[in-house]
RNA sequence: GCCCAGAUAGCUCAGUCGGUAGAGCAGAGGACUGAAAAUCCUCGUGUCGCUGGUUCGAUUCCGGCUCUGGGCA
């Protein structure tokens, strides 16, 4: 099996800069696990790395695609495989960077996404009948075809409602039994899955200054281009963290103040989140900066030995 | 100085016709397999400002005090 390093933690964590202090150490070159910098013009409010950053490491998947344009989890995994085999060829090893866990788990466990293309009509159809007849009709629907993911998921998460209808229109089988079998699944690679952390504490202090930044360098200012250049306010990429609060203050629906404190709330929510995520995931090697007294050469140090 | 209104969970407040109290937000935990920075679920004991009184029993009624708003001087 191939190596494949994983490293990850919660936003504002310095995943950033820890990444490029281990891929010159082991001449290794990163793809990003991150949904919204794979776009371009949104900068200040996903947190991007500079060029000058990234001291001549290559990244992939920054900086791919316009922000009108949709991106989900099977081009992410689609676009990281092709870059894995390119660093692959070049005799390096490929590091996964990014807070996005979901992301990381296509491409670790190789998960299949099964054929067919998402159908937004369907998608539409059954969101107005949510809306309209209320999410417990919806639910049923799902009871009919698939009463195990209807007992696995909550009524009121229609999201995931409409897509495990979705999967059995599509294949003709049943979304419970297709998550069962690629649970099983064990790494495609042979992969270290760092997490880098902190005390609680400390994340969300990193969090409410790292917005306090963002404003100052001109998020509202990113925000209005982005809405000149045509990005819709229900896009993908106009749901990122930042970018959906701006848009409501620049629509007149709160003050300024009000949507820091709403970015700085959700961003806090947010790495609660990937916190839970990242605890259910086999085989994690925690790095809790605490415990290296915050020095980098420690942990790059700790990060070798279990290599 | 006088008058009025408040003082209840970390914050904003509701409530108890007298039997020691509950929402939202914050916070915590969890789920997640084609929107994931998305979406969804679960979790509420705190000297009810202090102090006397009435009462079997007071956070609730009455008095005093302290503090915070607002008004009058």
């Amino acid at each position: 099996m191939k190596p494949l390093i994983i490293l990850t933690g919660p936003t504002a964590a310095g995943k950033t800069k820890l990444s490029i202090a281990l891929a010159k150490t082991i001449n290794g070159e990163i793809i990003s696990a991150d949904s919204m910098q794979v776009y371009r013009h949104m900068d200040i409010g996903s947190a991007k790395i500079r060029q000058e950053e990234m001291q001549g490491v290559k990244h992939y998947l920054v900086d791919i695609l316009e922000p009108t344009e949709a991106f989900h989890i099977v081009l992410f995994q689609k676009y990281a495989k092709e870059a894995i085999a390119e660093i692959y060829a070049k005799g390096k090893i490929p590091i996964i960077v990014g807070g996005t866990g979901f992301y990381i788990q296509s491409v670790l466990y190789d998960i299949d996404f099964q054929e067919g293309e998402e159908d937004s009509v369907l998608r539409k159809t059954l969101e107005q009948l949510a809306q309209e007849k209320g999410a417990q009709t919806l639910h049923n629907i799902l009871k009919e075809c698939d009463p195990k993911a209807a007992e696995e998921i909550h009524a009121n998460n229609i999201k995931r409602v409409i897509r495990a209808i979705e999967f059995n229109r599509q294949t003709g089988k049943k979304i419970s039994e297709h998550n069962n079998m690629e649970r099983e699944k064990k790494s495609a690679y042979d992969s270290r899955y760092f997490v880098l952390t902190d005390q609680r504490e400390r994340i969300y202090e990193a969090i409410d200054k790292r917005v306090d930044q963002m404003i100052e360098e001109g998020l509202v200012d990113e925000v209005r281009r982005l809405l000149e250049m045509g990005c819709k306010r229900d896009s993908t990429a106009m749901q990122g963290l930042g970018y959906k609060e701006i848009i409501s203050y620049l629509m007149g629906e709160v003050s300024l103040d009000e949507a820091v404190y709403t970015i700085k709330r959700d961003t806090r929510h947010f790495a609660k989140r990937q916190l839970t995520w990242f605890r259910r995931e086999r085989d994690v090697i925690w790095i809790e900066k605490d415990k290296f007294a915050y020095d980098e050469e420690k942990m790059l140090h700790y990060i070798k030995t279990k290599l």
